[in-house]
DNA sequence: CCCTCAATTGAACGCAGTTCAGTGATAGGC
DNA sequence: GCCTATCACTGAACTGCGTTCAATTGAGGG
């Protein structure tokens, strides 16, 4: 039985990655625990370090799966939105809001997990973040259409900064807690004036 | 002599603060420990817990001074400002980038302390918050004098939501570090854009 | 069927924050 | 000025975490 060790490997891999998603999106990062995870996945500690380098390996496939989830839901609102450019980017900005609040913890670790300052960012972070700055792109050389590529990338990323700081602050507990009716029209508010020509 | 206690307890506290700040500021949250934090006081760690409740009772109040500065920095490039409302706003938000850039770590810190769920946000941090509000509601109350005061409120939250979410992104290092004066630019250009009037 | 060696185990390690019984200094009464 | 009840201070010990590694197990070729 050739490859039978390779099997397990990867059920328990799958297995964890399973249990540490359910964890964080119920309880938080914070709450993932190697000795709960090694129990409820039914095998040693140890077998966990067979499997990822350490836990926070584990939290980045995690979050591997969250970003692609993210990305699927805003592609998904894209692709449904009318053609209005400008209705485009505020139903993605209303999907991305959507999607944090539906994940809250899932979402708050996307950026708690703790990075070493000198380590570059993964891969796939960087591939799905480029793909959400595409879809932001896109309208946008629509709505500008004269502006160097410069500009252009800088417009994207402080139209994406915007939205994502509206909706952290929104969703923050400690800003007491910003009504979701109400942190979609910001986002409105502020895509309809970003994107207005002068 | 009435108060000797209380004299070297508020030394301590005052002494702990200080350290616990130069630690944050120079090392980041995650190297501040109880144990050389009490070797650098030279006291026993057990005289931490004497003065503060928990390590995160320090921490909240090393932020309380960090976020005060950070208020009094935005109020002094305010004051230099020039009458413009729109260039107020704008001196406003590249004052805080700067002040984010200059005090990273520190400025970090004010976000990455981890705060119990259900408890509320500390009363000076609702202050400060307050402070920082108000000094952006007054300008946009130039600009924008004939809203109602909940849309007023709305604007203001989603302009300091933007400029900090370009400021945070843009010092992130995972996101391979935008320069400065692109950071400037991008709040720069969204400023203007949100207060232009349609 | 046995032997070899790698995968797996879980007790142990190092290192955090926090606690608490023991110790020593303080402040008030005499 | 002394005595003592009180309380702050001490630091070893406790708890809980991620991680490691000597011991053990079991898979697979001969």
């Amino acid at each position: 039985m050739a490859g039978k060790v390779a099997q397990r490997r990867a059920a328990l891999r799958e297995n964890l990655v399973l249990i540490a998603e359910r964890t964080i999106s119920e309880k938080g990062l914070t709450a993932l625990r190697a000795r709960d995870l090694a129990s409820e996945a039914g095998c040693a500690v140890g077998a966990i370090y067979n499997v990822f380098g350490d836990l926070t390996d584990l939290v980045l496939t995690v979050n591997a799966r969250t970003f692609h989830r993210l990305g699927a839901d805003v592609a998904e609102a894209l692709a449904e939105a009318p053609q209005d450019p400008v209705e485009q980017l505020i139903v993605m900005a209303q999907a991305y809001h959507k999607f944090a609040a539906d994940n809250h913890l899932s979402w708050r670790a996307l950026f708690d997990v703790e990075r070493a300052p000198d380590e570059a960012a993964p891969d796939w972070y960087l591939e799905e973040m480029g793909r959400l700055f595409a879809y932001i792109a896109d309208p946008l050389a629509v709505i500008f259409p004269g502006r160097d590529s410069h500009e252009h990338a800088l417009l994207t990323r402080a139209l994406f900064s915007s939205v994502h700081g509206i909706v952290l602050l929104g969703l923050d507990q400690a800003s007491s807690g910003v009504p979701a009716e109400d942190i979609d029209r910001m986002i409105a508010l502020v895509l309809r004036q970003l994107t207005a020509s002068s």
